[in-house]
RNA sequence: GGGCUCGUGGUCUAGUGGUUAUGACAUCGCCUUGACAUGGCGAAGGUCACCGGUUCGAAUCCGGUCGAGCCCA
């Protein structure tokens, strides 16, 4: 025995910054550098979006998505873990019209865009010091921003390849519209939400019969847009009325009673106006009577000159003087507090409005099968979370709109001839911005003119972050690789944006190259606070991962939440959990310092107790490789920690300390043999104390081995002794304590089991027992 | 209204048919034992949401009820 070649004499979280400091120094440690016929792993990793400070929740799914990529080295792949920043969009936007108190649409454009660029500079590098320090393998040397030229040319290009094949069109329809971001909206960007509202109980006068009909809503706002009312045809309160008219009360035009199954006889009185537009029902409703609509909202979401006496009002107030009217008019029945499901803008968290604009849309509801089937081609972990993608697929019921009207994103490469409105599109490669630059057109093929004017939208962003896989698989600037890892080997995201980014993801992949967009879907659950609710900015309840990483360590963070829940379920964060984990550490550091005080010998005659625990050590490493080519981290961090904590430590470690102590190459040989197996197996999950270990013990670094494989010649039969010396143990320490013994008295007279007679000598030098 | 998931000691959690249900955190008691008091050993604590069924046997399978969460309409 000598002095442990581990000096320090506990664990402490700043050790790893030196870690992170060796790391910086060999810059190839993670390079992905594929070794001839080594198969290469390609993963989709999700560029975060930088919006403030990165919360927890997000650190530790990026921690998880990390532990995939170290692990898949470990299996012996090339793995390529690319990290990218979404920088485009409204998040940004909307910061700096706060920050400003200026909104977007009157500001200089230049001006604005220059102001956000500052901006998501900043907040991005904040994110991208986190990513590192909690010890992220991606490839940082060449981390992507969506914001940059080269992607927003790619973005682009893909629009332009895709344009010949007329999947864009352009058309004039009621669509989610966001009357504070200014921009319509898809379906994957409306969020519903409980609100409380009122419903208006109004007198319709009925034409030419006498009698009123009580209509109740909750947007009497917009009776200037009321062009029908409907009752259910199987309402027996109302059948002798479709065929009839009712008058509007406020505005006094007529319109007709119809009926039909959308009107719901159980909601307020049974019968209900017909608006364009209240919400989805209505735009069904106007297209299918053929109804003539009205436009009662503008895009700021203030009231037309259509609304009469609500003219220049935002719709709240609008709502309220509506209200007010009918009641001096004496056509208001009453008013019940209710609670809604209001649709609203997942950015600006304002209602949505739904108002008839022109915009851009990708055709997607005639491939809706095809994406189904391509959704069965792809492996799901947790299999059942597959689910999520069809039932979005399911849903969709109108065709993806993708021009917005804002600044900080990718712009639509369009032209138009000023003389003949001909849409003209430029060659796929570059970046353009038609509202600045100038036409890459001399003229017009269609009528010859040569005055062109830039369309001046842009992108939805998910138009841009749908093309991550292609962008990085060098789809058009490197065929070979491209082909060659397409579909890429792995998208691991969060269960929050199946609907947009899988789904999205899924449907450009199948239009750009008529395939699945990935082999593997990974798909994590959220972090939620401690009381298990989600963290929001909004409700105070985010946690800042600082605090944590520097009090409890990296390892601790990211050990906590690979045990903490199954792959795909969601997890709650509390500090003294993550603090837990880091125990788990300051264990690990402890035995590894006591197994570095002996010498490793080349080779060791081994005793029974060595090759029941190098049992167990084989059954570990084959639970923890399955499972980590599974995606599954939960296995082997508990494993581990079972392994180490109520195994190797307080049993096989105190039954070979004497003959540790002696020289005894069998233990000292399976105490090296099992921490080196141990540290490897644990590395992908808490790289910063394994490769400290490591590279203290054993030189070089952890994070260039693969996994161990199972030893030879060892019978699996003797982990059958498990219980019974782990029962033994037990019954000894127990006996010491109830006769009041330290643990480290002699107790004679006790008798070692016949079944544990092969352990006898190390377990009687264990325990004191006597010869 | 539909779909999915979940309900195990104070809290979290393992466990998909087989003897007294796993572990962690918290609680209590004892112990500075030659790696570790960020430790060790031990104790207390559960009608495995409820009802019914299948079975020799159910936390586990099936049906229903109640409750929670998420998504969709």
């Amino acid at each position: 025995m000598g002095e442990p070649t581990l000096k320090e004499k506990a664990w402490e979280p700043s050790l790893e910054e030196s870690i992170l400091a060796s790391w910086k120094a060999e810059p190839n440690l993670y390079a992905f550098a594929p070794a001839r016929r080594q198969p290469v792993y390609v993963i989709d990793t999700p560029p975060p979006y930088p919006s403030g400070s990165w919360h927890i929740g997000a650190v530790m799914a990026y921690s998880m998505i990390d532990m995939i990529a170290r692990a898949h080295r470990m299996l012996g792949r090339a793995v390529l873990f690319p990290f990218g920043l979404d920088r485009n969009g409204i998040n940004i936007e909307r910061t700096v019209e706060k920050k400003t108190g200026k909104p977007l649409h009157r500001w200089d454009r230049e001006a604005f865009i220059a102001e956000c660029r500052k901006e998501i500079e900043a907040i991005g590098n904040g994110l991208l010091e986190v990513a590192i320090r909690v010890g992220l393998s991606a490839d940082f040397a060449h981390t992507y921003y969506t914001d940059s030229d080269e992607y927003r040319a790619f973005s682009q290009a893909i629009f332009l390849e895709l344009w010949p094949r007329g999947l864009f069109y352009r058309g004039e329809r009621p669509t989610f519209w966001c009357p504070v971001c200014e921009t319509p909206l898809a379906e994957a960007d409306i969020e519903y939400e409980d609100r409380a509202a009122s419903l208006v109980w109004m007198k319709f006068p009925i034409v030419s019969g006498g009698g009123d009909l009580t209509i109740a809503t909750t947007r009497p706002e917009l009776l200037a847009a009321c062009r029908a009312v409907m009752v259910h045809p199987d309402d027996t309160r109302y059948r002798s009325l479709p065929g009839k008219k009712v008058r509007v009360p406020l505005y006094g035009h007529e319109v007709p009673i119809i009926a039909h199954p959308n009107a719901k006889p159980e909601f307020g009185s049974g019968a209900a106006m017909i608006c364009s537009y209240g919400d989805m029902v209505d735009i069904a409703m106007f297209r299918d009577l053929r109804l003539e609509p009205v436009k009662a909202i503008d895009e700021s979401g203030r009231m037309t000159e259509a609304a009469g006496f609500l003219k220049g009002l935002k719709v709240d107030a609008a709502r309220e003087k509506a209200i007010d009217e009918l009641r001096v008019r004496g056509a208001l029945e009453k008013v019940e507090a209710i609670v809604h499901k209001t649709p609203t803008c997942s950015r600006s968290l304002n209602p949505i409005e739904f108002i008839s604009s022109d915009a851009w849309y990708l055709k997607q509801l005639e491939f809706r099968e095809d994406l189904k089937r391509v959704a069965q081609e792809m492996e799901f972990r947790p299999a059942r979370h597959r689910q999520l993608l069809l039932d979005w697929i399911d849903s969709l019921t109108i065709d993806w709109p993708i021009s917005r009207r804002r600044f900080y994103h990718t712009e639509i490469p369009l032209w138009y001839c000023k003389k003949c409105g001909e849409t003209l599109t430029p060659p796929p490669g570059k970046y353009y911005r038609p509202w600045k630059d100038k036409a890459p057109f001399s003229d017009c093929p269609k009528c010859g003119s040569t005055e062109f004017v830039g369309e001046d939208r842009v992108f939805d962003t998910w138009m841009d972050s749908s093309c991550s896989n292609l962008y990085l698989t060098k789809y058009r600037s490197d065929a070979k690789f491209s082909d060659a890892n397409f579909p890429v080997s792995l998208r691991p995201q969060g269960r929050e944006i199946v609907r947009t980014w899988l789904y999205y993801t899924t449907l450009k992949s199948w239009l750009v190259r008529r395939s699945k967009p990935f082999h593997r879907v990974f798909i994590h659950g959220l972090g939620l606070d401690a009381r298990g609710r989600a963290m929001h900015r909004t409700q105070g309840n985010v946690i800042d991962p600082w605090p944590l990483i520097k009090k409890h360590g990296a390892d601790a963070i990211r050990i906590f939440v690979a045990s903490e829940t199954n792959p795909g379920d969601d997890f709650r964060i509390s500090e003294a959990k993550v603090g837990g984990a880091g125990k788990f550490v300051t264990k690990l550091w402890n035995v590894a310092r006591f197994i570095s005080s002996f010498e490793e010998p080349k080779a060791g005659k081994l005793a029974p107790a060595d090759e029941w625990i190098l049992a167990e050590l084989n059954r570990l490493i084959e639970t923890a490789r399955g499972s980590y080519e599974d995606l599954n981290l939960f296995l082997p961090s508990n494993r581990c920690r079972e392994f180490l904590w109520n195994l190797f430590a307080p049993h096989y470690m105190e039954m070979v300390k004497a003959r540790a102590y002696e020289d005894d190459t069998g233990a000292r040989w399976t105490l090296h043999a099992c921490l080196r197996d141990f540290l490897r197996l644990l590395a992908p999950i808490a790289p910063f104390s394994t490769d400290k270990i490591w590279r203290a013990m054993y030189g070089g670094s952890v994070h260039t081995e693969t996994f161990p494989v199972p030893h030879d010649g060892i019978p699996g039969s003797r982990a059958d002794f498990t219980d019974k010396i782990v029962a033994f143990n037990a019954d000894v320490w127990k006996r010491k304590r109830d006769g009041g013994l330290p643990l480290n008295v002699e107790l004679p007279g006790v008798a070692v089991p016949t079944d544990l007679k092969p352990f006898e000598g190390d377990l009687r030098r264990m325990h004191r027992l006597g010869s």
